[in-house]
DNA sequence: GCTCACATGTAATCCGTTACATGATTCT
DNA sequence: AGAATCATGTAACGGATTACATGTGAGC
């Protein structure tokens, strides 16, 4: 059977401990989906696959008092996640930002509204670093792992937030250089 | 007629001058494609729909050798492409990195598996890097602000570079640690 | 009693890539 | 003559989101 990397953070949550896809989508808001987001959608086919290929056990969660299905990794899809963490080749990676993009587009607007522009790309990343922040103490009493890739989150939204205000500045300067030469 | 994201970057490299589809895919390729990909299946039936939508205007080069249609954009599409640089609203950003997934799950793996994977993380973003680097003269020549989006996937790419670097220190650190309290 | 969070699922749809098909022109 | 590049297009497929449908249990 054919696993995407979408099935793999399937496998690694329930490598972490068993876990309802509820649970999972829950876990994965908080984590991965920064660098690889998933949905429901996704979840509830992708377990009754994994299941099928023995990867993952599901059971009837009796112990609690709500109805729901508890999926646990098997020895196999142990095997299968860390062959996935090594296999060696193209690590797949795709950026889509439309700030960026309309930004390189920006030679159609007026100086204000590049500005603005900027702006809002840098509040969208200061909001974002701010929403990672506050998941970080609950973070930290996992494994030292997800901390680590959490903090990466951080420095990620504040490598946005500090290369807008650089472009401003250079599209300052570049606005003074064009008004002194006359051009 | 809903436009989405991929049809104003056909529009945006129209507005720098008329081009052909193959043109295009040729400029998005050494552009916007490190953070907004675009593929030959979008762009022939895009050019079909603007066209429709009288947002460009194709016709038949007959200037050169070559069978080819060459759009331009229109004043209503100029329209459409300003209207879109200004919206207000949430800016669309996602980012699918296989590395950093692997990475947060890397507690499966064993220490010399973990740099491993740092390394060809590194790797990939070096050699994008230097795919960066070479296109910069091209990109030199023309607008200021396409020089300027050039160098902020210089500097994208660098970030994970670098901070592939940290991860592997912050690793060796940890570990030293857990020896050194024997944990 | 009501509301919110828990919980599971599917169908429609969208967006995009890949592979394929085809052919002309230019360069060596 | 042959290879590489220019050039246009479509069909199949894959991956993912969105919206919808439905129901239960816990806490106020």
């Amino acid at each position: 059977m054919e696993l995407g990397n979408t099935s793999y953070v399937i496998l690694g949550m329930l490598r972490k401990g068993p876990k309802s896809g509820y649970e999972i989508k829950a876990k994965a808001d908080v984590s991965t989906r920064f660098f690889w987001a998933i949905s429901y959608g996704q979840i509830y086919p992708e377990l009754k696959r994994l299941e099928q290929a023995r990867l993952i056990a599901g059971e009837a969660d009796a112990g609690s008092g709500r109805q729901r299905r508890v999926f646990s990794i098997t020895p196999l899809g142990e095997q299968a996640l860390h062959d996935w963490l090594t296999r060696p080749g193209e690590l797949h990676s795709e950026l889509r930002h439309e700030g960026v993009l309309r930004f390189f587009f920006a030679d159609a607007l007026d100086p204000e509204e590049r500005v603005a522009l900027l702006r809002a790309i840098r509040a969208k990343h200061e909001r974002l670093r701010e929403e990672l922040v506050a998941i970080a103490p609950a973070a930290a009493r996992d494994e030292p792992l997800a901390l680590l890739t959490l903090e990466t989150g951080i420095s990620y939204q504040e490598f946005f937030v500090e290369l807008c205000d650089r472009l401003e500045r250079r599209l300052a300067e570049i606005q003074t250089e064009s008004i002194a030469t006359g051009s």
